[in-house]
DNA sequence: TCTTAAATGTAGTAAAATTACGTAAATTAT
DNA sequence: ATAATTTACGTAATTTTACTACATTTAAGA
């Protein structure tokens, strides 16, 4: 992988290297600190080589050259790298299981954000906007993904409501119809009821929105997908990221929608906002 | 603070700056990964100001010069982390806003990861594994993260449960005693409802866990606090990154509880996860 | 409007990194 | 063992990059 630590490349590494690029290693290795702020030139006295050596071997590790390799040496070190990737171990206590969660989530949200298909989303956002009425259907932990969608999209001032009954969801996509926007939620894309469901309203003239994974049986269903490569968790205490990815993304979508409505509309979100200042005790936002 | 990330301290010295110290600030912020890898000749050139300004700007964030600015900026981007905080601009495009709102959310999760109390973490767990029922209570979009919570925690073999409907939440807040336990989750941390309904659970000898803010009035009338310190966001297009915080808390809290019961206890997890299989497409995990 | 200070740019200089090339060491084949 | 060939390493020149001193412009204050 291309964030493997510098590090620990370079102690991997060191078996193979030759006479100088060694002696850099150590040097390297002894200070990495020092190292990101040497030049090349004090660095290859302090390594008893020559600059070219140095440079030599930076490109090794596939710098471009002296200064690229510092740069990354300087990220390898820095303090947020922590815990990438890690997984939560038996024994371990609350000051490592707590950044390890977080840290993990935190990627997978930076995975999203570089893998995610603008197009898609824009496509997501007309099919919202066009809307004359929006149904979030989700089941488990997705039940609470679309019930808080739910909570998001009403501001738009549209018909919106939430389901997590499946013989509820069955019944209304069966009565759906053109302007009917059903936004199905699933972790896993393959949970049977919520397919079957995708194709009833399919079937009837709906417009189907899946968030889910890519080439599922119900993203197949989906006249649009907004299909998230999340990694599968294997381990047992690694919790379920999708939800998290799930929320961030209708975030995203309630955003566009947002735009999309123009300054016009921020009045109306301004007063729904007041709404709930009597319920609060003062010093309030 | 010395770790405080170079990003934020630029963003937040932008107003301070002086004209050709502004283009510079915005050509590093619009992409601060290109910067780390240019001369400072091309970067003058792209903020169309003299090759001294940037040096100058550089020094002006004591950083020794260009190429030092250039290795604690690679730092701060260390981690694929992307701490800009942008706001979203009503003429953004969704290439544009898709990045800054799950920018924005990861900058509030790293934020929560280096300041959340170890210590309360494990006290709220404590009180987790001791209770003999829980209650999960939240309002609006808390709401769904009282539900989310009720999803994980029904795997750890106790009585669990959601609400969010007062009259429900005030019944069974008066109605508890010594071995239940009520999770109130609450965003503002200042809605009467909820701060009343925690004040019935408390007088009631139950033991009330507020997963809310700072110094609020529930905070106040909690047995332990998760206090949050997530920044109220002012702006109307930024979503509530809140919700985020509190349901990646809870995966915490969830993986503290199932630490807790050790290794004895995840047979049981297992049985749950197959149970789902028979609902679902196969070529599943 | 003049004075003064701050901001920015120009041009020259110094430093740093890279390249081309040559020599030395090591490896292989004879 | 020694010649041939490859690989490793260094020297020196070149190029790129960064910095400094100073000049000019712009803005602010009197």
């Amino acid at each position: 992988m291309q964030s493997q630590n510098l590090i620990n490349v370079i102690t991997d590494a060191l078996p193979n290297l030759n006479k100088s690029e060694t002696k850099v290693a150590q040097v390297i290795l002894s200070d990495p600190d020092a190292a990101t702020q040497s030049s090349i030139a004090t660095l290859a006295k302090k390594a008893h080589v020559s600059e070219p050596s140095v440079n030599r071997f930076c490109k090794r590790f596939n710098a471009t050259g002296f200064p690229d390799f510092k740069l990354r040496l300087a990220k390898s070190l820095a303090s947020g790298i922590r815990f990438v990737n890690r997984n939560v171990d038996p024994d371990d206590d609350v000051a490592s299981y707590t950044p390890k969660i977080i840290d993990s989530t935190i990627n997978t949200l930076a995975l999203v954000r570089d893998k995610i298909s603008h197009t898609r989303v824009n496509q997501v956002v007309d099919k919202l906007i066009q809307a004359k009425r929006i149904y979030f259907f989700g089941l488990g932990a997705s039940g609470s993904v679309a019930r808080d969608a739910e909570n998001k999209f009403f501001r738009f001032n549209l018909p919106v409501s939430s389901h997590d009954d499946v013989l509820m969801q069955r019944m209304l996509a069966s009565t759906g119809g053109t302007g009917d926007v059903f936004f199905v939620i699933s972790h896993t894309g393959r949970t049977k009821e919520v397919v079957e469901v995708a194709e009833i309203a399919r079937r009837n003239g709906s417009t189907v929105i899946g968030l889910t994974v890519v080439d599922s049986p119900l993203a197949e269903m989906c006249t649009v997908t907004l299909d998230v490569d999340v990694p599968e968790n294997t381990d047992e205490y690694m919790p379920m990221a999708s939800r998290i990815v799930h929320l961030v993304i209708l975030d995203v979508l309630a955003t566009g929608v947002t735009l999309r409505r123009g300054p016009d509309f921020l009045p109306h979100l301004e007063k729904i906002k007041n709404s709930l200042k009597p319920t609060r005790y003062k010093n309030d936002n």
